[in-house]
DNA sequence: CCTCGCCTTTGTAACGATCCAAATGTACCC
DNA sequence: GGGTACATTTGGATCGTTACAAAGGCGAGG
C-alpha cells in the first residue's frame, strides 16, 4: 500500500488518470458520482485517489462550468456579538450547502466597504449578503457590485437612489414594531414621561425604532419633549456619557425605550452615577437581547431578535435568490419578541 | 459615452481586447500594470475596460499562475465574543494585503471540522488559520489539509500524535502565566482558601491555566483540596449550575481563579444565590476581558487577551509562512495582562 | 543598405477541470 | 453473420487568465 509523500505540486486529475490508466474524462466522471462508469472501473479509480492523496479543485471546475461555489458576507462591526452569531447562522447553512463563505468586515467604513466589495467580487462570488455600513451610497454599491450578481440587504438600508437598488432582496428586523411593543409595555407600566434613548439618525434601525416609538406614543395621547430624544454612539461608553442629556429638559423622563442593549446598558451606568437605581427609580427597555441582557443587574427587558436563525433565514434568501434570479425581489421583515424582564418596572409612586 | 448596459455575460480580457483592437497578452499586461506597455496604449485599454465594466476573474489567475489569493479562518466557535474579535483582526489584516478570508464555523465539533476543512481545502487557499474543536486529533486534521498548505494552530493544543504535526505554527496565549498571575493576586490579597473553577480538562488552554494555578498554589505553600476543583461547560449557565460544588468539602474557598469571564461571570450568579455578595464576602477572577467584564457588578478582574490583536498577530504569521514555507515551524506564546478589578477584594476578616 | 538594439506587441500553450460528440466494446436478436 | 441497442470510455475543445519566446517596427550607427 506505498502510501505517495505529501510532496511540492498538487494531484491533479490527469495524475490520477495516469495512474489507473483510463481518461481524465472518466477520473472526472467518478469525481462526479455518475451512473455511466462502470462498477468496476469506478472502484480502481477511487482506490487511485485515496492512494494519491487527490484534492478538487473546485476553481478550476467553476471556471470550465462558469458556476460558483462562494456567497460573499460583508459585515459592517463583525466584531459585535450580533453580527458574529449572524455570521455563525450563515456559515452553517451554507456549509451544508457545500458553499463556502468569503468573509469581509468593513468596520462601518463606507470606503472600506467598497474596496472589500470589489475585491471580493474578483472571486466571483454567487452572492453577496451586506449589512451595510452607515450612510452607504446605492449608486456607488452598485457600481462595486455591478448589476448581475445578487444581492441580500440585510439590518439596513442604504441610502442614494432607490431605482438603483430596487431589483436587491432585503432582509430586515421590525425594528418599527419591536420599539412599538416595548414603549407600550411601559405605557401599560404606567408610564406617561418616557424617553428614546441613543442610536444614530445617520441608521435607518434607529430611524425605524424612533418611529415604533411614536407611534405609540400618539396612539396613546402621550406628549414627547424634545430632550427625551437623545442620539448617541450606540456604544455602552458612550451611551453613559450622553446619559446627563435626557434631564436637562423642564420635566425629566421616568423611563426610556432605549436604541439597543449595549446603549440601555450605558444608561444603567449613567443613573447609577446619578443616584438612580434602574428598574426601581426608572424603567428601560433595550434592542436585541444580547446575552448579557439576561444576567444584568437589573435583567433587561428587550427585544429578542435571534441573530443566528437571521444569518440562516439571510443564507436560505440568497441561496434561493442564486437558484432561481427571475422571481421579483422580495423585502423580508424578520418579527422580534419582546422579553419583559425586571428592568422595565412601574414608575415610582 | 455609450454605457454597456449590464447584461447577463461576464465582460473577459478578449471583450476588452476585441473592443480596442489589441491582443489579450497586451491587456492582461495593462491590468497588472507592467512598465512594457506604451502609456497610449495603457490609456485606450484602460478606457475601454472602464467601458465595458470589467471585473477581474482571480480564479483563473490563479489557476494559470498555480497561486492563491485566500486564506482558511477555520473557528471552533465564531458567535463567541473573543473569536469574533478574532476573526475582525485577523480579517483586517488580510484584506490590507489583497487575500480574502475563506470563514469556517465548527461548532465545537470535530466531525464538522474535518468537514470544514476538506471543503475548504478545495478552494486551494494558500494558508489556514485553525482553532481546533475540543478533542481535535492532529492525524485527521493532517490528513484532511494535507501535508503542503501552511497551517497555524491558534488557541488550542490538538490531541494525538506530535509528529503529525510538528511542522505547523503555533500561536497560543500564555495561559498558565496568566492563571499564575490572577492566583498570586488572589495570594496577596491575603486569600489562602482558593479554587480553580470551570472549563473543560478536555481543552489545553483549560490544562494550562490549571497548570499556573498549580504553581502558584505550590510557590506560596498553599494546599488544594479536591473540591475546588471543578469542571464545567464553559459558558454563564454551567457555570452557575455547577456552583455549588465548591462549597461540597470540609472547607470552603474564599475565593476562586476562574477559567473565563463567561464562567466567572456565572460563578457570580452563583454566589448570589447562596446569599454571597462577589466583591465583598468572595473574591472571583476571570480570563479573556470580554467588554462585560468592565461593567459587571463588581467589575471583574481579569486577563486581557486583547482578540483583535492575535487576530492581527494570526494573519501576519501565516502571511510569512506562505510566502517563505523554508524557516521551521515557530511557536508564538502571546502575552496577556492582568486587570485588577473590584471583584478581586481581600478575605472577609 | 544592412545590422543591431530597443521598445512594444502578440500567438500559442499552458493551468485543472468539464462538456460533447464520437468511438469502442459486447450482447442480443433475426 | 449482420445489424441494432446498450453500456462504457474517450479525445479534444473550452472556461479566463498568464508565461514565454518570438516577431514587428523603428531609429542609429557603420
Amino acid at each position: 500500500m506505498g502510501n505517495i509523500p505529501p510532496v511540492g505540486r498538487k494531484v491533479t486529475l490527469s495524475d490520477i488518470a495516469a495512474g489507473c490508466d483510463v481518461s481524465r474524462a472518466t477520473v472526472s466522471l467518478v469525481l462526479r458520482g455518475s451512473p455511466l462508469v462502470n462498477k468496476h472501473t469506478r472502484a480502481r479509480v477511487e482506490e487511485e485517489l485515496r492512494r494519491q492523496g487527490y484534492v478538487y479543485n473546485r476553481a478550476a471546475a467553476n471556471l470550465r462550468r462558469r458556476t460558483s461555489s462562494s456567497i460573499a458576507l460583508v459585515l459592517n462591526d463583525l466584531a459585535n456579538p450580533f453580527f458574529a452569531e449572524f455570521a455563525a447562522g450563515v456559515d452553517e447553512v451554507l456549509g451544508d450547502t457545500g458553499f463556502v463563505t468569503l468573509l469581509g468586515s468593513t468596520s462601518e467604513s463606507t470606503e472600506r466597504e467598497l474596496a472589500v466589495l470589489s475585491s471580493l467580487m474578483e472571486h466571483g462570488p454567487a452572492g453577496i449578503i451586506l449589512s451595510p455600513a452607515e450612510g452607504s451610497d446605492a449608486q456607488q454599491i452598485l457600481s462595486a457590485v455591478g448589476g448581475v450578481t445578487p444581492l441580500l440587504l440585510f439590518n439596513r438600508e442604504v441610502s442614494g437612489d432607490v431605482a438603483a437598488c430596487d431589483h436587491w432582496d432585503r432582509l430586515f428586523l421590525d425594528n418599527q414594531r419591536g420599539a412599538r411593543l416595548a414603549t407600550e409595555h411601559l405605557i401599560g407600566q404606567g408610564h406617561k414621561r418616557i424617553a428614546f434613548y441613543g442610536g444614530h439618525l445617520g441608521s435607518s434601525s434607529c430611524r425605524q425604532r424612533r418611529a415604533g416609538y411614536t407611534e405609540a406614543m400618539k396612539a396613546a395621547g402621550l406628549s414627547v419633549e424634545p430632550s427625551w430624544m437623545v442620539e448617541c454612539i450606540p456604544n455602552r461608553l458612550d451611551a453613559v456619557a450622553q446619559s446627563e442629556q435626557l434631564f436637562q429638559g423642564k420635566t425629566a423622563p421616568t423611563a426610556a425605550v432605549c436604541y439597543n442593549d449595549a446603549v440601555a446598558l450605558g444608561l444603567m451606568l449613567g443613573l447609577h452615577q446619578r443616584g438612580l437605581q434602574p428598574g426601581r427609580d426608572f424603567a428601560l427597555t433595550g434592542f436585541d437581547d444580547i446575552a448579557e441582557a439576561a444576567v444584568s443587574a437589573p435583567p433587561l427587558t428587550t427585544l429578542a431578535v435571534t441573530p443566528r436563525d437571521r444569518g440562516r433565514q439571510a443564507a436560505e434568501l440568497i441561496l434561493q435568490r442564486v437558484k432561481d434570479p427571475s422571481p421579483p425581489p422580495r423585502q423580508t421583515i424578520a418579527p422580534v419578541q419582546l422579553l419583559v424582564r425586571a428592568s422595565s418596572c412601574p414608575p415610582p409612586a
